[in-house]
Parts: C-alpha cells; structure tokens; sequence
DNA sequence: CGATTGAATTTTGCATGCAAAAAACTATAT
DNA sequence: ATATAGTTTTTTGCATGCAAAATTCAATCG
C-alpha cells in the first residue's frame, strides 16, 4: 500500500501553484499533535508503530520523524527501546508549567501595552463585547474562542515573534487539560471582572499593570485546572475500589 | 560498513549496569548541535545529509531523524526536498530572540529571589568572587565561565524546571553569537557592577530589584553580540570588494 | 498456587533501496 | 555570449528489511 490516498488528502488542488508542499511527517506531526491536544489521546497513552503507521497508513520512516519533533515539544516522551507515549504531567509540573505560562503571558502583555496600536486596541475591545455577549447566552464554546482570541491578539501585539513561537509551544502543552477543564462552568464573574481591568490597562498603556493581571488571571485558570484534575484522581480511585 | 566502531566509542564498559543507553539518534543531536553552538557548523552552512553520514559514521535514518529534533529546537532550518541549513538569524529575529532571553531571565530571577537557599546564596557569591579574581588575572575563559554558573544557579533556584528547560533551549539559539562575541574584550567594570547589584538585590531577597538588572544586563549582551555582527558584516563587505 | 526460567512473539532501532524532486551540466539556438 | 531546453547527476523523501532489545507466554520447579 502506497500513500497515495492519504496524499490525495492533503494535496492542495491539482491547478495552479502547489503554493508550499508540506512533507508527510509534517502533516503526521500536526495530526498527532491535535489528536493529543483534543484529548483523542489521553496523557500516559502509549504511541505503538505499527498501529499508528496502520491508522494513519504510512509508514515507519515519516512516523519516527514526526515522533522525534513531538518529543522536542515535550508533547510525547521517548524511551530507548521502549516506544512513545504521550507525556503525563505531575502536578508539580503541571504547577511550574502553568507559573512558565504566566512569566511569558505576564511579559508578553507588558510588551503589547507599550506597542499595542490602535486599531488592535479597537478589535480586542470587540472581542471583549462579543465575550460578554456569548455570556449572556450562556455560549461556552463562543466564550473560550474569544477569551482564547483576545490573548491572541495581546502575544501578537508583543511584536516579538521568538516569544510568540514559545508561548505557543508551552501551551500546547497545557491545552489537553484546559481542553478539559473547559467543560466546566466558568466563574464568569471573576473572568470578566480580569478582562475589564486587562482593557483598562491595555487603554492607559500600564505594562506592568497589565501584566500583574495576566499573571494573575493564569494562575487561576491554574487552580481550576487543578481542581478538574483532583476531581478526576478521587473519581478514577472510586472506579478502582 | 555497521556501526560498530561509531558504537564503540559511546557505549559503556562491558560490565556492570548499563546504566542509561543512549540511542543513536540522540548522540548526533547532541554531536551536531555542539558543532552548531560552539560555530564549527556557521549560519547558513548546507547540512549535506551523505556528508553528515560519512563524517558521523551512521546511515541517513538517525540522521534525519536528529535533523528533526534540531528543526523542532530552532538551531537548523529545513526546506522540503532541499535539505537542511543552521539556521541564520536576522538582526530583528536576534534582537526578538535576546528580548525573548531578558524575559526569561528576569522572571527567573524574580523566583530565584524569593526560593533561593542561604546555601545557595552562599555559592554564588563565591562564584562572584573567583568571578572577580578571573578579572584580576585577564583570565578571559575563567571569567565566562563563573558568569555562566552564576546564570545557571539563579535558574535552578527558581526552582521551576520548565522554565530552565525553556531558558536551555532559548539560550542555545544564541549561544553560538555569544561564542564570538566572547572573545572580545568584555565591559568589565560595567558587568563587575552589574553582577555587585545582583548580589545586593538577592540578599534582599528583591525579586523585582533582580529581575530589572537582569534583563537590563541581558540588553547590554545584546548590544555587544550585535556590535560584533556589525563588524564582520563590515569585514564580509570589504572582503567581497 | 506463585515464582522463575526459557522460548516465541512483538516492537524498536538502524541500514538500505527506490522513486521523485532539485541541482548541475551540456548542447543548441538566438 | 547569453538564454533556454534537455539530459545527467545528486539529493531528498519514504518504504522496507533485518537484527537487537523488550515483552509476552508457557512450562517447569519450589
């Protein structure tokens, strides 16, 4: 079996300027990547080969690749002669991986208060109404995507691209449980109280005003995570018992 | 031709626990990357992938798999059905990246500050001092040297691993710029002070004190690596004419 | 019945082979 | 001489094969 139809796939149009090829174990590398991110594969799973050269129907060479850059992004871990497994965090590490996320969140917005320009401003304030309106509906799905864009516009307004590619990385990291954590009633009172002291930071251009808050405004989402997370050991040792 | 002599030379003493076999694929990330840091693989430099083999003694699977793992760290770059090439910053991705370290750092110093140990606090003033002794002999390796080990102590005393993880990784992009830019003559007095202010604002256990000195002090290396550039651009220049 | 040793199976690590793409080279035409 | 088209060579991307390590399973012993 060739890879012909996973190719077809991928494959950009048969017309017109193939644009960019993108190689197989890069494609590979971002199935993975969301099948860990989206929970499909749950943290302590282990990675078999075969299987998933058989699921995804290529072959050993591009999957081994792929494996290898899923281990530098600390998504999966590798043992010698015993195979991959996606990375299962303690929750020390899950502590300091989410107080990381707060150092580069908590300098990212200082960076974006001072070069932040207008017309961002302007787009993160409607993306903050269009919040507060998906509130109002009770809208979860539509809550996250624009808290998620809002702090997605400040990284960007950071001009700082080598930050940005870290920020990414570390929160890939994160995402699975968030991912999960996501599923529960936000405080949405306490969140958008943080949103609007964030805008009126962003508007007087107070760096270290607004980084205070991110800071903040991470470590909670933290704490909620870690809740998520106990709630889930004390339910996984019941079904045990 | 088997890899067995390329064995020898990194596997252990036939007796006795092996303690932790390294694959091969791990030692070539570690030997190309040392060649990239330490700048016998310049910016810019084809990676030849049959060149690399023969050099190395290996076959083309650990090596590209390595490749893989160096692309995912930044330190190379590669380009679909045209190889592999270190990677070569631009003044504003250097510029970005060095920013990216001074945030890093502070916020790592800024925990250090509040976690560090007397014991560890103890270390790094005699660090400081064999620093200053270096400087009394125009001991130039010695001198680099006791500052990295005081960088890296205040790292681990932050006590948070993916951070110094991420400080690791982000520094090894730089490292080979600030290899050159080590063999001129360092700002001694200014660093002196700097490293004097550290000390102070550590035993004051002042987070914010440290962490604004630190990152000052990191802009300070920016500015001489980008000094250095400059130059050899200049020199580039003037050879090419 | 549990523990232990040894064979069978699976799985990983690496080398090699083959096809497609890119690069280098040559020859022809303008 | 330069530009272009065609051909050869090199290089990259992926699949496959083989050996070593690990895992599983079974049989034997205490």
């Amino acid at each position: 079996m060739q890879n012909s139809d996973f190719d077809a796939g991928v494959a950009a149009s048969p017309l017109m300027p193939k644009v960019e090829r993108q190689r197989l174990h890069d494609t590979v590398v971002e199935h993975i990547r969301r099948f860990i991110v989206e929970g499909v594969l749950e943290p302590g799973k282990k990675l078999n080969e075969r299987e998933l050269c058989e699921t995804l129907g290529i072959s050993r060479t591009p999957l081994r690749e792929a494996l290898k850059v899923l281990a530098a992004e600390g998504l999966i871990e590798i043992s010698p002669n015993r195979g991959a497994s996606v990375s299962k965090m303690s929750e020390a590490e899950l502590r300091e991986t989410f107080e990381l996320m707060s150092g580069l969140e908590a300098f990212s917005g200082e960076l974006a208060a001072e070069r932040m320009t207008a017309a961002e401003l302007a787009e993160i304030k409607a993306l903050h109404y269009a919040m507060l309106a998906c509130r109002t509906q009770n809208d979860l799905a539509g809550y996250y995507s624009r808290n998620q864009a809002i702090h997605d516009k400040i990284n960007e307004a950071a001009r700082n691209s080598a930050l940005r590619q870290t920020y990414v990385a570390v929160n890939r990291r994160l995402q699975a449980l968030r991912f999960r954590s996501n599923f529960q009633i936000p405080k949405w009172d306490s969140a958008i109280h943080d949103h609007d002291e964030m805008l009126k930071a962003l508007e007087a251009r107070d760096g270290k005003k607004l980084s205070a808050i991110l800071r903040q405004h991470l470590l909670d989402k933290r704490d909620a995570v870690l809740q998520v997370q106990s709630r889930e050991d004390v339910a996984a040792s019941v079904l045990k018992a």
